[in-house]
DNA sequence: AATGAATGAGCCTTCATTCAT
DNA sequence: TATGAATGAAGGCTCATTCAT
């Protein structure tokens, strides 16, 4: 799915940042990620990524169609690695609340790891509509419906209240941790963004929570 | 604050939309939001603003400095009057869940009647760091704190968890509400954007209330 | 006919060659037919046409939608002349072996005053099959339309014989002379090309001609 | 003559179309008619030509020295075995006039006969000044030579007309040809150009004929 | 205040050609 | 011989902005 042009698409191994494809396309989208986060995406030149890449311009084009491919290839194959991480939990984190909690802090931690990710995720991908309506259409999709059915999950386990709809919880989940991201880069970077996950989902789960009052309590009790 | 080239500020009587200043002036703006929507920042050519306006090309740069402030002017223009209507709230609604449920719909009730400028404010303010750093430093800044004044409202009286910070409380919230904002443009508006705002805020003043004692428990317990 | 873009049609009043429109298109025009035959089509750069115009680069794109347009339109300017010339031999040489002779002296003569537009009109025209079909498919069926009438006409009179396609004729001639314009070309131009054309139409007139015998004579001299 | 870079010129023994060099070279020579004829000279792209020739891109660089060659050398080889069939013509044919309606027959008839040679020899070998003047300068010339030789004979025999220059006529003769070629191109190639040669030529023999004298003129008689 | 013709900086992309294998 | 990944030069075109009117 991640938009590869001319290139045999290797087997994937593992989703980790720079590993995810043949070395000089991974070098490129590292040197777009960096690029693209300075000058921003339409100041951002095509040359001047190749460069950092050790590589000359046109070989940009032996691995991506055009510009907007870059951008859209560096979202894929981080989403890629998110989804991947994402679905791990569901096997290693069975209670959804801490499920939700470590998702969170995945989330944030990601991004608060790779300042120049971060922009471009929070900033940079936002362009446009067309841009917008791609990445939601696919992989954020995908990566949303990982929230959503843990809370479902919740909902049936009896931890979470029925009366909301679990893909708007999820994306309720989804903007909050969002918006920590965007203020984290606004405010330069002075703070531990992933700390924010702890606080959000906090509020989150206390949000959706079953009556959180003794009768709720004894219910839970009565299911481990 | 908001920037204006050479025209005398007006006095501002009221906040509705084309009303805040000079008829040509608002009329470019009013074009501006249409052709941002439409086309994007970047595409949206400004002789197009100015055809749209009835107005030559030349014109539009005896109102705004150039393009960047055109889309700034739009934001200013808007949130002046989000702002005011904020405000208002202060008085006329004094249980903070009260009032923060009426701010929610306030906003989305905003952005959901007008499509060009919900998109304008969903997509393409977010285009560059530079003007997002530009929005949030003012204009965001006081929208905020409309929200963070409410909450911490709210723990004076003790209706709110004191053990959250009021700013992390308020900008999960607007993460939220900016989340139902951009997924209800992507769905292209196929619903009524504002009945988000209700169920956001229920969730999220779950999320904040005090922990739920006896007291509050029964309160609960009675109304179902 | 004549392609412009975004600038009114001025009203035409004679056929020269650089007074058939705005005075910027036409120092355009004058200028392309320069670099054009000095560089080639492809060589040529449209920032150096603008330059020996006196104009900016840009200026190009508010005359013309594109360098190609900028060929095609010389070609239309020129062949605007060379159809209005045709046209006024109509009535001004009733003899269609006069007229065909002094078609192909003007032809000749038009082409071997100006050496850049001779080569335009040689080589440059001749860049592709796009090109060629588009040229061949208007102005120059008009323009091949008026050797053909006047053969037609000649046939009609008994001058010509009557086995021949006026068509077919008309293409022969026109290429004969054609083919006397590229050598010229080629040949550093070092004669004077309209000496060709009495040699030429000579050769065609009494290829074409109806028996030129003893027999054929008493006829003509009974049709003045 | 023909351009070769590092392959050895292979002993010629016919010049039919593809026996000429080694198999690659005529495959590529093949290829490349196709995608010139389809593409245009400059739209062609070399890596495409040697797909079709079934080899990689840079296998062409060690039978041609760049992509102009491609075009020189297919000229080359098709003029080559154009020549021999005149010369041949020189022998097999004795008297002037059946021997240039001979000669018209086998021009038309090759180009007739291979659509894609066509369009190279009548488009995409009029591209620049620096191509035709290259190829005037050597095969053509030798072309023309060999009627142009044909008229002097006829001249000689007292057939044709003395005054006139048989290069001028050669020339003549040659253009109304490549008219029709063209012309044939440009319709879609709707009909059998090879037909068109004897209509050329009889215009073209009764053109330079000597003047019909009383015996002349009965031999006409006689053929009507 | 308004116009709109003119400006000119700026960059993505293509593709012929090379060369290490 | 043959390959094909890598190179890198080169320019058409757009459009925000200016300014003479």
């Amino acid at each position: 799915m991640t938009n590869r042009a001319r290139t045999p698409r290797p087997r994937r191994s593992s989703q980790t940042r720079a590993g995810a494809g043949p070395p000089k396309r991974d070098a490129l989208l590292d040197a777009a990620a960096q690029v693209f986060a300075e000058r921003g995406f339409f100041a951002a030149q095509v040359a001047e990524i190749a460069r950092r890449a050790g590589l000359a311009a046109g070989t940009v084009y032996l691995y991506f169609k055009n510009k907007d491919d870059l951008l859209l290839s560096l979202f894929n194959r981080t989403m890629d690695a998110a989804i991947a991480d994402g679905r791990d939990l569901l096997t290693s984190v069975a209670d959804p609340s801490a499920r939700l909690r470590r998702f969170a802090e995945l989330h944030l931690g990601r991004l608060g790891r790779d300042q120049h990710l971060a922009i471009v995720f929070q900033v940079e991908l936002r362009q446009s509509t067309k841009f917008m309506a791609e990445f939601s259409a696919t992989r954020l999709r995908e990566y949303l419906g990982l929230i959503r059915d843990t809370i479902a999950l919740g909902q049936a386990r009896g931890d979470f209240r029925t009366d909301l709809s679990p893909t708007l919880a999820a994306k309720l989940l989804f903007g909050a941790l969002d918006e920590m991201a965007t203020n984290w880069i606004l405010s330069k970077r002075t703070y531990a963004l992933e700390a924010d996950a702890a606080r959000v989902v906090d509020v989150f789960i206390h949000g959706v929570q079953r009556q959180p009052s003794a009768a709720s309590g004894v219910i839970r009790l009565t299911r481990p």
